[in-house]
DNA sequence: CCAATGTCAGCATAACTGACATCA
DNA sequence: CTGATGTCAGTTGTGCTGACATTG
Protein backbone atom coordinates (compact mmCIF):
# COMPACT_ATOMS: atom_id res chain seq x y z
CA UNK A 1 0.00 0.00 0.00
CA UNK A 2 2.72 2.49 -0.05
CA UNK A 3 4.04 1.88 -3.89
CA UNK A 4 6.69 0.57 -3.10
CA UNK A 5 8.08 0.14 -6.50
CA UNK A 6 8.15 4.13 -7.07
CA UNK A 7 8.70 5.46 -3.30
CA UNK A 8 12.26 6.55 -3.25
CA UNK A 9 13.12 5.30 0.27
CA UNK A 10 11.93 1.55 -0.73
CA UNK A 11 14.32 2.09 -4.16
CA UNK A 12 16.80 3.03 -2.72
CA UNK A 13 17.17 0.54 -0.26
CA UNK A 14 16.75 -1.98 -2.93
CA UNK A 15 19.90 -0.27 -4.67
CA UNK A 16 21.55 -0.41 -1.81
CA UNK A 17 21.16 -3.91 -1.38
CA UNK A 18 22.09 -4.60 -4.41
CA UNK A 19 25.84 -3.39 -3.85
CA UNK A 20 25.44 -4.92 -0.52
CA UNK A 21 24.50 -8.46 -1.36
CA UNK A 22 27.13 -7.83 -4.49
CA UNK A 23 29.93 -7.30 -2.10
CA UNK A 24 28.89 -9.98 0.69
CA UNK A 25 28.89 -12.56 -1.57
CA UNK A 26 31.61 -12.31 -3.38
CA UNK A 27 33.69 -11.86 0.27
CA UNK A 28 32.20 -14.82 1.07
CA UNK A 29 33.17 -16.74 -2.46
CA UNK A 30 36.85 -15.55 -2.37
CA UNK A 31 37.85 -16.71 1.06
CA UNK A 32 36.34 -13.99 3.64
CA UNK A 33 33.44 -15.79 5.03
CA UNK A 34 34.20 -14.39 8.33
CA UNK A 35 32.88 -10.65 6.92
CA UNK A 36 29.29 -10.14 7.19
CA UNK A 37 27.25 -6.88 7.31
CA UNK A 38 28.28 -5.85 10.94
CA UNK A 39 31.62 -6.61 9.80
CA UNK A 40 32.13 -5.25 6.48
CA UNK A 41 30.35 -1.74 8.05
CA UNK A 42 32.97 -1.59 10.90
CA UNK A 43 36.03 -2.33 8.13
CA UNK A 44 34.73 -0.02 6.14
CA UNK A 45 35.21 2.94 8.77
CA UNK A 46 38.85 1.51 9.15
CA UNK A 47 42.07 3.80 8.79
CA UNK A 48 44.80 2.96 7.27
CA UNK A 49 46.92 4.16 10.39
CA UNK A 50 44.95 2.40 13.01
CA UNK A 51 41.69 3.96 14.86
CA UNK A 52 40.28 4.11 18.08
CA UNK A 53 37.20 1.64 18.79
CA UNK A 54 34.77 4.24 20.01
CA UNK A 55 35.71 6.53 16.82
CA UNK A 56 34.75 3.40 15.26
CA UNK A 57 31.46 3.32 17.04
CA UNK A 58 30.83 6.87 15.96
CA UNK A 59 31.03 6.87 12.64
CA UNK A 60 28.90 3.55 12.32
CA UNK A 61 26.52 4.96 14.57
CA UNK A 62 26.28 2.18 17.34
CA UNK A 63 27.57 2.06 20.49
CA UNK A 64 31.04 1.89 21.91
CA UNK A 65 30.11 -2.12 23.25
CA UNK A 66 28.41 -3.11 19.88
CA UNK A 67 31.76 -2.01 17.83
CA UNK A 68 34.32 -3.66 20.36
CA UNK A 69 32.16 -7.01 19.96
CA UNK A 70 32.65 -6.90 16.20
CA UNK A 71 36.10 -6.07 16.89
CA UNK A 72 37.11 -8.87 19.21
CA UNK A 73 34.97 -10.91 16.19
CA UNK A 74 38.09 -9.84 13.76
CA UNK A 75 40.82 -9.84 15.60
CA UNK A 76 39.73 -13.74 16.41
CA UNK A 77 39.28 -13.80 12.77
CA UNK A 78 43.19 -12.06 11.84
CA UNK A 79 41.96 -9.72 10.20
CA UNK A 80 42.14 -6.66 12.52
CA UNK A 81 45.05 -6.72 15.29
CA UNK A 82 45.50 -4.22 18.48
CA UNK A 83 48.46 -2.03 19.24
CA UNK A 84 48.30 0.44 22.10
CA UNK A 85 48.11 4.20 21.25
CA UNK A 86 51.19 5.68 21.64
CA UNK A 87 49.64 9.31 22.80
CA UNK A 88 47.27 7.73 25.28
CA UNK A 89 47.48 4.56 27.23
CA UNK A 90 44.22 4.07 28.06
CA UNK A 91 43.78 3.76 24.41
CA UNK A 92 43.98 1.41 21.57
CA UNK A 93 44.09 1.28 17.86
CA UNK A 94 42.39 -1.30 15.42
CA UNK A 95 44.40 -1.53 12.12
CA UNK A 96 44.32 -3.90 9.61
CA UNK A 97 46.47 -7.20 9.37
CA UNK A 98 48.24 -8.27 6.60
CA UNK A 99 45.51 -10.45 5.71
CA UNK A 100 42.95 -7.61 6.87
CA UNK A 101 44.46 -5.28 4.21
CA UNK A 102 44.11 -7.71 1.45
CA UNK A 103 40.44 -8.16 2.18
CA UNK A 104 39.58 -4.67 1.66
CA UNK A 105 41.92 -4.28 -1.06
CA UNK A 106 39.52 -6.47 -2.83
CA UNK A 107 36.64 -5.10 -1.45
CA UNK A 108 37.59 -1.79 -3.02
CA UNK A 109 38.22 -3.55 -6.50
CA UNK A 110 34.04 -5.18 -6.17
CA UNK A 111 32.52 -2.26 -5.50
CA UNK A 112 34.13 -0.15 -8.67
CA UNK A 113 33.35 -3.20 -11.09
CA UNK A 114 29.74 -3.83 -9.93
CA UNK A 115 29.50 0.18 -10.54
CA UNK A 116 31.44 -0.56 -13.79
CA UNK A 117 28.57 -3.53 -14.19
CA UNK A 118 25.67 -0.73 -13.50
CA UNK A 119 27.09 2.16 -15.38
CA UNK A 120 27.11 -0.94 -18.87
CA UNK A 121 23.35 -1.62 -17.77
CA UNK A 122 22.01 1.90 -17.27
CA UNK A 123 24.75 4.01 -19.06
CA UNK A 124 27.23 6.11 -18.03
CA UNK A 125 24.45 9.17 -17.91
CA UNK A 126 22.12 7.89 -15.25
CA UNK A 127 25.02 6.68 -13.15
CA UNK A 128 26.82 10.25 -13.11
CA UNK A 129 22.94 11.75 -12.54
CA UNK A 130 22.37 8.87 -9.58
CA UNK A 131 26.23 9.84 -8.14
CA UNK A 132 25.49 13.63 -8.21
CA UNK A 133 22.24 13.55 -6.57
CA UNK A 134 23.57 10.84 -3.66
CA UNK A 135 26.98 13.25 -2.89
CA UNK A 136 24.62 16.27 -2.52
CA UNK A 137 24.30 17.52 0.84
CA UNK A 138 20.90 16.47 2.01
CA UNK A 139 20.87 18.18 5.15
CA UNK A 140 19.28 17.11 8.12
CA UNK A 141 16.00 14.65 8.66
CA UNK A 142 13.54 17.14 8.63
CA UNK A 143 12.07 16.82 12.06
CA UNK A 144 8.52 18.02 11.40
CA UNK B 1 39.56 2.48 3.75
CA UNK B 2 36.43 2.24 1.46
CA UNK B 3 35.65 6.47 0.87
CA UNK B 4 32.55 5.77 2.16
CA UNK B 5 31.75 9.46 0.99
CA UNK B 6 32.52 7.95 -2.49
CA UNK B 7 31.46 4.89 -2.59
CA UNK B 8 28.33 4.22 -3.87
CA UNK B 9 26.75 1.57 -2.01
CA UNK B 10 27.86 3.55 0.98
CA UNK B 11 26.03 6.68 -0.59
CA UNK B 12 22.59 4.75 -1.17
CA UNK B 13 22.49 3.77 2.32
CA UNK B 14 22.74 6.81 4.06
CA UNK B 15 20.68 7.96 1.86
CA UNK B 16 18.34 5.28 2.69
CA UNK B 17 18.40 6.33 6.49
CA UNK B 18 17.31 10.03 5.65
CA UNK B 19 13.97 8.89 4.29
CA UNK B 20 13.79 6.03 7.15
CA UNK B 21 14.30 8.01 9.73
CA UNK B 22 12.09 10.67 8.72
CA UNK B 23 9.23 8.62 8.46
CA UNK B 24 9.61 6.65 11.50
CA UNK B 25 10.86 9.28 13.58
CA UNK B 26 7.43 11.11 12.37
CA UNK B 27 5.26 7.75 12.77
CA UNK B 28 6.51 7.24 16.04
CA UNK B 29 5.70 11.62 17.22
CA UNK B 30 1.94 11.39 15.75
CA UNK B 31 0.72 8.33 17.56
CA UNK B 32 2.31 5.33 16.60
CA UNK B 33 5.31 4.21 18.58
CA UNK B 34 4.41 0.56 17.90
CA UNK B 35 6.13 0.93 14.75
CA UNK B 36 9.56 0.29 13.87
CA UNK B 37 11.67 -0.96 11.17
CA UNK B 38 10.44 -4.41 10.90
CA UNK B 39 6.73 -3.51 10.93
CA UNK B 40 7.19 -0.56 8.37
CA UNK B 41 8.91 -3.13 6.22
CA UNK B 42 5.76 -5.91 6.65
CA UNK B 43 3.03 -2.86 6.43
CA UNK B 44 5.07 -1.43 3.45
CA UNK B 45 4.25 -4.91 1.54
CA UNK B 46 0.12 -5.02 2.88
CA UNK B 47 -2.43 -4.76 0.41
CA UNK B 48 -5.41 -2.86 0.66
CA UNK B 49 -8.04 -6.68 -0.45
CA UNK B 50 -5.34 -8.22 2.18
CA UNK B 51 -2.60 -10.46 1.80
CA UNK B 52 -0.90 -13.70 2.85
CA UNK B 53 1.57 -13.78 5.56
CA UNK B 54 3.74 -16.16 3.28
CA UNK B 55 3.22 -13.56 0.60
CA UNK B 56 4.45 -10.56 2.53
CA UNK B 57 7.56 -12.67 3.73
CA UNK B 58 8.23 -13.51 -0.27
CA UNK B 59 7.58 -9.56 -0.80
CA UNK B 60 10.11 -8.60 1.97
CA UNK B 61 12.64 -10.90 1.60
CA UNK B 62 12.25 -12.57 4.95
CA UNK B 63 11.14 -15.86 6.15
CA UNK B 64 7.82 -17.35 6.87
CA UNK B 65 8.20 -17.19 10.38
CA UNK B 66 9.57 -13.73 10.94
CA UNK B 67 6.98 -12.13 9.07
CA UNK B 68 4.46 -14.49 10.83
CA UNK B 69 6.30 -12.63 14.52
CA UNK B 70 5.93 -9.42 12.77
CA UNK B 71 2.17 -9.34 12.13
CA UNK B 72 1.35 -10.92 15.30
CA UNK B 73 2.97 -7.92 16.66
CA UNK B 74 0.96 -5.78 14.47
CA UNK B 75 -2.25 -7.12 15.26
CA UNK B 76 -1.66 -7.23 19.49
CA UNK B 77 -1.47 -3.47 18.45
CA UNK B 78 -4.50 -3.16 16.87
CA UNK B 79 -3.25 -1.97 13.52
CA UNK B 80 -3.99 -5.58 11.30
CA UNK B 81 -6.59 -7.71 11.80
CA UNK B 82 -6.18 -11.58 10.17
CA UNK B 83 -9.52 -13.02 8.42
CA UNK B 84 -9.37 -16.36 6.49
CA UNK B 85 -9.27 -16.40 3.00
CA UNK B 86 -12.38 -17.34 1.55
CA UNK B 87 -10.54 -18.90 -1.22
CA UNK B 88 -8.36 -21.22 0.47
CA UNK B 89 -9.22 -22.17 4.20
CA UNK B 90 -5.36 -23.37 4.90
CA UNK B 91 -4.35 -19.36 4.25
CA UNK B 92 -5.26 -16.20 6.13
CA UNK B 93 -5.36 -12.65 5.16
CA UNK B 94 -3.49 -10.08 6.93
CA UNK B 95 -5.64 -6.57 6.72
CA UNK B 96 -4.99 -3.48 7.77
CA UNK B 97 -8.08 -2.39 10.35
CA UNK B 98 -9.29 1.48 10.43
CA UNK B 99 -6.26 2.35 12.81
CA UNK B 100 -3.96 1.03 10.27
CA UNK B 101 -5.29 2.44 7.37
CA UNK B 102 -4.88 5.98 8.82
CA UNK B 103 -1.43 5.13 9.62
CA UNK B 104 -0.67 3.91 6.12
CA UNK B 105 -2.47 7.06 4.68
CA UNK B 106 -0.10 9.11 7.56
CA UNK B 107 3.23 7.02 5.79
CA UNK B 108 2.21 8.17 2.37
CA UNK B 109 1.81 11.55 3.18
CA UNK B 110 5.17 11.82 4.95
CA UNK B 111 6.98 10.13 2.32
CA UNK B 112 5.78 12.46 0.05
CA UNK B 113 6.34 15.46 2.10
CA UNK B 114 9.98 13.72 2.74
CA UNK B 115 10.67 14.11 -0.93
CA UNK B 116 9.16 17.87 -1.81
CA UNK B 117 12.14 18.77 0.94
CA UNK B 118 14.15 16.90 -0.91
CA UNK B 119 13.90 18.27 -4.41
CA UNK B 120 13.74 21.98 -2.60
CA UNK B 121 17.33 21.19 -1.40
CA UNK B 122 18.55 19.32 -4.41
CA UNK B 123 16.36 21.08 -7.26
CA UNK B 124 14.03 18.96 -9.55
CA UNK B 125 16.26 18.20 -11.86
CA UNK B 126 18.78 16.17 -9.42
CA UNK B 127 15.37 14.51 -7.54
CA UNK B 128 14.32 13.45 -11.28
CA UNK B 129 17.45 12.05 -12.15
CA UNK B 130 17.72 10.31 -9.21
CA UNK B 131 14.63 8.33 -9.26
CA UNK B 132 14.97 7.34 -12.78
CA UNK B 133 18.17 5.83 -12.00
CA UNK B 134 16.62 4.12 -9.17
CA UNK B 135 13.46 2.97 -11.12
CA UNK B 136 15.96 1.64 -13.82
CA UNK B 137 16.07 -1.82 -14.32
CA UNK B 138 19.24 -2.81 -12.54
CA UNK B 139 18.95 -6.60 -13.43
CA UNK B 140 20.51 -9.37 -11.03
CA UNK B 141 23.69 -9.12 -8.32
CA UNK B 142 26.51 -10.25 -10.53
CA UNK B 143 27.72 -13.33 -9.35
CA UNK B 144 31.34 -13.15 -10.71
C1' DC C 1 1.52 -38.58 -1.65
C1' DC C 2 3.04 -33.96 -2.27
C1' DA C 3 3.13 -28.82 -2.02
C1' DA C 4 1.81 -24.67 0.35
C1' DT C 5 0.34 -22.35 4.48
C1' DG C 6 0.34 -21.03 9.28
C1' DT C 7 2.16 -21.93 13.76
C1' DC C 8 5.13 -23.30 17.73
C1' DA C 9 9.67 -24.13 19.81
C1' DG C 10 14.59 -23.58 20.19
C1' DC C 11 18.77 -21.31 18.76
C1' DA C 12 22.03 -17.75 17.06
C1' DT C 13 23.16 -13.22 16.29
C1' DA C 14 23.64 -8.50 17.41
C1' DA C 15 22.49 -4.60 19.49
C1' DC C 16 21.51 -2.26 23.80
C1' DT C 17 22.17 -0.68 28.96
C1' DG C 18 24.68 -0.94 33.22
C1' DA C 19 28.91 -1.21 35.60
C1' DC C 20 33.77 -0.94 36.39
C1' DA C 21 38.96 -0.20 35.87
C1' DT C 22 42.35 2.66 33.65
C1' DC C 23 44.31 6.85 32.17
C1' DA C 24 44.67 11.98 30.52
C1' DC D 1 37.38 15.18 40.02
C1' DT D 2 35.79 14.85 35.46
C1' DG D 3 35.72 12.82 31.04
C1' DA D 4 37.10 9.41 27.68
C1' DT D 5 38.34 4.74 26.72
C1' DG D 6 38.11 -0.25 26.75
C1' DT D 7 36.01 -4.20 28.77
C1' DC D 8 32.78 -7.50 31.09
C1' DA D 9 28.08 -8.90 32.21
C1' DG D 10 23.21 -9.20 31.56
C1' DT D 11 19.19 -8.33 28.77
C1' DT D 12 16.37 -7.65 24.83
C1' DG D 13 14.94 -7.98 20.22
C1' DT D 14 14.98 -10.10 15.83
C1' DG D 15 15.61 -13.46 12.50
C1' DC D 16 16.76 -18.09 11.49
C1' DT D 17 16.06 -23.40 11.21
C1' DG D 18 13.46 -27.42 12.53
C1' DA D 19 9.16 -29.52 13.19
C1' DC D 20 4.23 -30.21 12.93
C1' DA D 21 -0.90 -29.83 11.74
C1' DT D 22 -4.06 -28.36 8.20
C1' DT D 23 -5.56 -27.70 3.62
C1' DG D 24 -5.66 -28.13 -1.57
Amino acid sequence: MLDTQQNLGFLLLNAFRWFDEGLLAALNRAGWPEIGRPESMVFAHLDATGTRISELARRGGVSRQAAHQVVQGLRRAGLVELVSDPANRSAKLVRPTGRGERSIAFARRRLLELETVLTERLGPDQVTCLRGALEAEWGAVPSA
